[in-house]
Formats: structure tokens, C-alpha cells, sequence
RNA sequence: GGGAGAAUUCCCGAGCGGCCAAAGGGGGCAGACUGUAAAUCUGUUGUCAGUGACUUCGAUGGUUCGAAUCCAUCUUCUCCCA
């Protein structure tokens, strides 16, 4: 199978603007293809893990992958999707963003010579003359086109600042510059980038007389059309400081059994036969699919041991009810509660609850354990020594589980 | 430039000067049921302390015994006219 019939196949394209040029481009290896992250965290997400992806499968089929970082468009703040304006950033956060996407960014593409490279779009955008762009950039767009787009029609109601507005010329600009200097012929973006993206092939037709291509890739929504990699709180990151690799492992092995098949095609790279097998699995055989999805998904963020670590503590945690090594816990010396510290405190020191009154309720519900014994009394208290006594896991709810440990 | 209006807790959205930690919905969390799924039902959802205290209704001042509620100034946003 040719590599864009594979990528319509795991369902990830979403438009193209000239699926015949952009299909024969691709596999035979000849793209010069870029796409843009704007560093708005200091981490990617799972959102950006897609892109990557696809970033790796074309690498792989010879394509040289531009990875553009956008030091200079979160200058500005891409309004698309968004109901509000994005609160601005300083300078400083964006570079120090712009550092932490480089070094996870390097442990997917291989940036060897010729093989990939990566941008800053501030290096250029950065020294543009303001009515110099005016005229020379400007004067292609059409106000009444832009306002018909989808990202802007949306924040009609609610407002849109001008420098917002700008975003979609800055994107633009960026495929001109990278086609002019680096003869980038195609961009990648989810799909809620196409107007921006289109922009760009449209400045580069009538300013060089050129053809470039867009593509862009399905998002990836729930069955209840909600962008998947979000929890109430917050994004599900790749860096393991942030989301770590057992809560990474288990997003993914909770998600809905409508989702797990897309999940698998869209984000994995198993063989796609295999997870055409795995599409004829029903009922409670699907948790064979979400754990291969899980398992699949740590090993390629985090690498092979940490997710086989993960899915170890998950197993031992759900399946016998046995401590594992692996699951998220806590030390404290014994010298800060030498009498002891009632359960509340206990778990707000371990971070499983936001406040003494949430720990308090949860008990009262009957919603925490330790060590599987129902904790009957908020305030009950635990000393260094019970902790000591053994493996001491807190249990919040069916899905959450601590250990504490003492030294 | 002129005029009108808005800002409430995670979100949306009610809120006569005391009975307001603030209706209702959404979302979240927990319990029951399950398959670490979904749906459903129940409880819960500012913080700390067990009948109480404290901090919260865009910001800062003021009126008042008492302010989310009234007044002034400011900030941000929306709408209308030019």
C-alpha cells in the first residue's frame, strides 16, 4: 500500500487541495514538507503527538519533514477555535517554550543532516517592515475572503482584535518564505488550520505564479466530538514531568470503546490488518485493544521501559490488587508527622486532592482506601509506622491509586 | 467621536440592601451498576475548623449597623449611531 492510500486508510487525512499532485509528491518521496507549532506551553501535547506522527511516516517514506516552530507567530496568537483572545505572552516564555519543543521535538525526527530540519519563524518574521508587508504581502489579501473564513467568522460575535486578524498573513508568509528558501511545496496542519493554510498557497500563487499544496489531518475528536488529549485538568502533555507516564498510560486505556479503533489507526503504527482484526473484538474484549493502545502510545512517547512499567503498575493495580513499583507515589520523612497525620492530610500531601475538604468528603463517601480497607473516619490517623509497616497504597475512587512511603 | 449596556464560583447563567458561600444547568468528583467503557440512578462540588469562622461576585475607594446588590472613579468587553 502506498503511503497516502495508508494515511486515508487510518482515516487521518481531512483535506487536500490536490490530492492527485499531493498523493504522487509524497510517495514518491520528493515532498519538502513543513509544519508549524506555536510554542503557547512549555510542552507539546498529545495534539501535536498526531502531527509528529505523521511527520515519522513520511520521513520514513523519504520526504524531508520542516518542523517550523513559531517563536514569531505567538507573537500574535492564531485566533482559530478559540471563543477569546489568547492572554499575550512575553518574549521570555516564548523562547523558553520554544527550547522545550526543540529537545521533545529531537527525540521523534531524526534533524540529521538533510534528512529534517527545524525553523524559527521569528528569525524572519521578526524583521519584517510593517508597511513593507502592507504592500508587498498585504496587498493579496482580500478582507472580504478572510472574513468569509471559518476561524474568523466564528469570533464575529464575540470580537477579534486586529492583531489576531493578522495571524492568518503571518502563517501565510511563513509557506511563502519556506518555499522561496528551502522549496517547500506542501504543509501539514490539523484541520482547523485550512484557511490559514490555504493562505499561504494562495500568496504564493499570485506573488511567484506557483503551486503549493496543503494538506490537513482529521483532528481527533471523541465520539461525543470533543478534541481528544484534554481532561478537566488540562492537556494531556508528552513531557513526563507534567503528565506522567502511568496517568499517560492511563488516559489512553480509559478511553470510550467508540474511540479505541480510531485511536489505534490515527495514532499508532501497528500494521493495519492487525488493527482491522482488532475491529472485530466486542464488549469486554475491547480492553485487549485499549491496553494495546495504551501500551503502544507510552512506548512511543515515553520509550519501551517506561511503558512497560506503566502498564505493569496498571495491571497489578486493577488486576490482583498487588503493589507495583511503578505507580505514582509520594516520600516523606517520618520526622514531619511524627504523631502521625490524619487520612486528609495524608492525601493532600500526596497531591490526590486539591483541598482537606475534598478528602473529607471523599471519605465520607466511602470513596477512599488503604491498602483496600475502607477508611471509615476522616480522622483517622496514620503514623510513620503504619506506613512503614508495608506497602501502604491509597486508593481515591475506583481508577486512582498512591503509595506512600517512609523514610 | 457620540450613546447604550455588560462583567457573578471550573463554564453557562439567576440573584428584592440583611434569610447569600450565592438558584438552575453543564462539567468534575464519589457511591450503586459494570468491563479501568458507555448509559442510568444517588450524593457531592470555596477554604479552614464538626452546630462556627474566614476569603469570594472585574479593580479601587465610598455610603450604610450591614453591600454581589447603592454611589464614584478605573479596567475590559459587547451593541447602536457617526
Amino acid at each position: 500500500m502506498k503511503l497516502y492510500d495508508e494515511l486515508k486508510a487510518r482515516g487521518l487525512i481531512a483535506q487536500v487541495t490536490d490530492e492527485e499532485q499531493v498523493s504522487s509528491l509524497i510517495n514518491e518521496g520528493k515532498a519538502v514538507f513543513y509544519i508549524g507549532f506555536d510554542p503557547t506551553a512549555d510542552s507539546l501535547h498529545v495534539g501535536h503527538f498526531m502531527t509528529l506522527c505523521l511527520m515519522k511516516r513520511l520521513q520514513m517514506a523519504g520526504n524531508r519533514p520542516i518542523a517550523l516552530i513559531g517563536g514569531g507567530t505567538a507573537m500574535v496568537g492564531d485566533p482559530s477555535g478559540r471563543t477569546d483572545m489568547r492572554s499575550m505572552m512575553t518574549t521570555d516564555t516564548i523562547s523558553h517554550n520554544c527550547e522545550c519543543f526543540r529537545k521533545q521535538m529531537e527525540r521523534f525526527i531524526d534533524f540529521g543532516e538533510g534528512k529534517a530540519m527545524m525553523v524559527n519563524n521569528a528569525d524572519w518574521l521578526m524583521k519584517l517592515n510593517y508597511i513593507e508587508v502592507l504592500r508587498d504581502v498585504g496587498a493579496y489579501f482580500s478582507v472580504n475572503n478572510m472574513l468569509r473564513a471559518d476561524c474568523y467568522k466564528q469570533r464575529m460575535e464575540k470580537g477579534l482584535s486586529f492583531l489576531e486578524f493578522n495571524y492568518m498573513i503571518m502563517q501565510s508568509y511563513d509557506f511563502y518564505h519556506l518555499f522561496q528558501h528551502y522549496g517547500c511545496n506542501l504543509q501539514f496542519g490539523g484541520n482547523d488550520q485550512w484557511s490559514n493554510m490555504l493562505g499561504g498557497t494562495e500568496l504564493i500563487r499570485k506573488k511567484l505564479g506557483k503551486d503549493a499544496h496543503v494538506m490537513t489531518i482529521t483532528l481527533l475528536l471523541n465520539s461525543e466530538g470533543k478534541k481528544m488529549g484534554k481532561t478537566s485538568s488540562g492537556a494531556v502533555w508528552l513531557d513526563a514531568e507534567k503528565t506522567s507516564t502511568y496517568d499517560f498510560y492511563q488516559y489512553w486505556r480509559n478511553v470510550d470503546d467508540a474511540d479505541v479503533l480510531k485511536c489505534l489507526r490515527m495514532l499508532t503504527f501497528l500494521p493495519l490488518d492487525q488493527i482491522e482484526e482488532m475491529d472485530k473484538w466486542e464488549g469486554s474484549q475491547l480492553n485487549q485493544a485499549k491496553d494495546i493502545l495504551a501500551y503502544e502510545l507510552t512506548k512511543l512517547v515515553h520509550g519501551e521501559e517506561a511503558s512497560e512499567k506503566a502498564r505493569e503498575a496498571s495491571r497489578a493495580l486493577f488486576g490482583a490488587g498487588a503493589v507495583s513499583e511503578n505507580m505514582p507515589s509520594t516520600t516523606l520523612c517520618a520526622c514531619d508527622f511524627p504523631d502521625g497525620m490524619t487520612i486528609c492530610d495524608l492525601m493532600l500531601k500526596c497531591g490526590i486532592v486539591a483541598s482537606k475538604g475534598e478528602a473529607r468528603r471523599l471519605v465520607d463517601q466511602g470513596g477512599v482506601f488503604v491498602n483496600d480497607e475502607k477508611v471509615s473516619s476522616a480522622t483517622q490517623i496514620f503514623t510513620p509506622d503504619d506506613v512503614k509497616k508495608g506497602n501502604f497504597v491509597i486508593k481515591k475512587g475506583k481508577k486512582t491509586f498512591h503509595k506512600v512511603i517512609c523514610e
